[in-house]
DNA sequence: AGGGATGATTGGAA
DNA sequence: TTCCAATCATCCCT
């Protein structure tokens, strides 16, 4: 059975309709059951067709007369069904789409930065490491630090404000167009089924507003981000004590100057910088001093002359306050003057 | 301004 | 992961 046939059939129950029928289901009850002869389809169509002709007082009256009629749900499911299998299942089919890999990639990185997802160490933490190894003064550090913190949480804040906005304004515009619908289902076909579809069609606007806001979120993340980044590059030579405390470790461990985790913490700590800056600061004093041994050699000498100074004071303290003691007890240093062993 | 000094980064090896 | 070696980027002295 074919649309059209399947329409008419559907109809067959409003054919016969008259206009002094209109309005009164139990005429037609009894018409069709004394199997009175039915009028074409036709007619019908063509007494809708002849509302806009008449006055609206006979048009509104016909039109009341019309939606009144016990047949009408059918016809409307019926119409619904042909609507469902025309130009609804075309569009459905065009409409269907998988999960956008932009929205995803965009999800994805809010949620690492910390700014989309619960409140959480994510950008904040990485800021904190990239802020510690940025070096300087611990003063700068933390001063970029909390910057860079304070501005994400307001691009966060500002994004899940904006966010709240745009999911209000979609579930109320979407309550606006259901009741709409609803209330058009009385006068026109419309399934739960289209309804369903123009919900959805709502949704995938409003989410397309949303994926602008995600990208001009990460955007500003990455704004953000790469100006703390470029303010990290901003180094500043450590202070003299630091330096003074490194080569000092550096000089007395010349044999093996390959700090344990506990003795970077240590010197970390005291010269107010981080254990990768210590380890930096290593790294680079092991490769500059083996390159060019004989430059630094009168560095050495001077820190070798102040160790042996410190270890003589201490010993000599030592000595007061105790009993006599073995020269350079009191410390681990070695004598700074070998050559480094041959792992270097 | 130029150049050396120095802290940070990167890529590869162990 | 740690370290080396090369390199980059910036500081800072002359």
């Amino acid at each position: 059975m074919d649309d059209q046939t399947r329409m008419l059939t559907g109809l067959t129950g409003l054919a016969g309709l008259q206009q002094a029928d209109v309005g009164d289901p139990d005429s037609v009850r009894k018409q069709q059951s004394l199997g009175q002869p039915q009028q074409d389809i036709g007619d019908i169509l063509q007494q809708i067709m002849a509302i806009t002709d008449e006055s609206l007082d006979e048009a509104q009256a016909r039109k009341h007369a019309l939606n009144c009629h016990r047949m009408k749900p059918a016809l409307f499911s019926v119409l619904c069904e042909i609507k469902e299998k025309t130009v609804l299942s075309i569009r459905g089919v065009q409409e269907e789409d998988p999960p956008d890999p932009q929205i995803m990639r965009l999800d994805n990185m809010l949620l690492a930065e910390g700014v989309s997802g619960p409140e959480k160490g994510g950008g904040s933490a990485a800021a904190a490491a990239a802020a510690a190894a940025a070096g300087g003064s611990p003063t700068d550090s933390s001063i970029e630090h909390s910057d860079y913190r304070a501005k994400l949480a307001q691009i966060r804040q500002i994004y899940h404000a904006e966010l709240e906005k745009y999911e209000q304004a979609c579930s109320e515009f979407t309550n606006h167009v259901m009741n709409l619908l609803r209330e058009q289902s009385r006068t026109r076909p419309i399934s739960p089924k289209e309804i369903e579809r123009m919900v959805a069609i709502i949704h995938r606007k409003f989410s397309s507003i949303q994926m602008q806001l995600k990208q001009s979120t990460c955007e500003a993340v990455m704004i953000l981000r790469s100006r703390f980044l470029d303010a990290r590059r901003k180094r500043r030579n450590f202070n003299k004590q630091a330096t003074e405390v490194l080569n000092e470790y550096f000089y007395s461990h010349l044999s093996n100057p390959y700090p344990s985790e506990e003795a970077k913490e240590e010197l970390a700590k005291k010269c107010g910088i981080t254990v990768s800056q210590v380890s930096n600061w290593f790294g680079n004093k092991r490769i500059r001093y083996k390159k060019n041994i004989g430059k630094f050699q009168e560095e050495a000498n001077l820190y070798a002359v102040k160790t042996a100074v410190d270890a003589a004071n201490v010993s000599a303290q030592a000595s007061q306050a105790n009993s006599p003691a073995t020269p350079n007890s009191g410390t681990e240093r070695q004598v700074p003057l070998c050559c480094l062993d041959n792992k270097m």
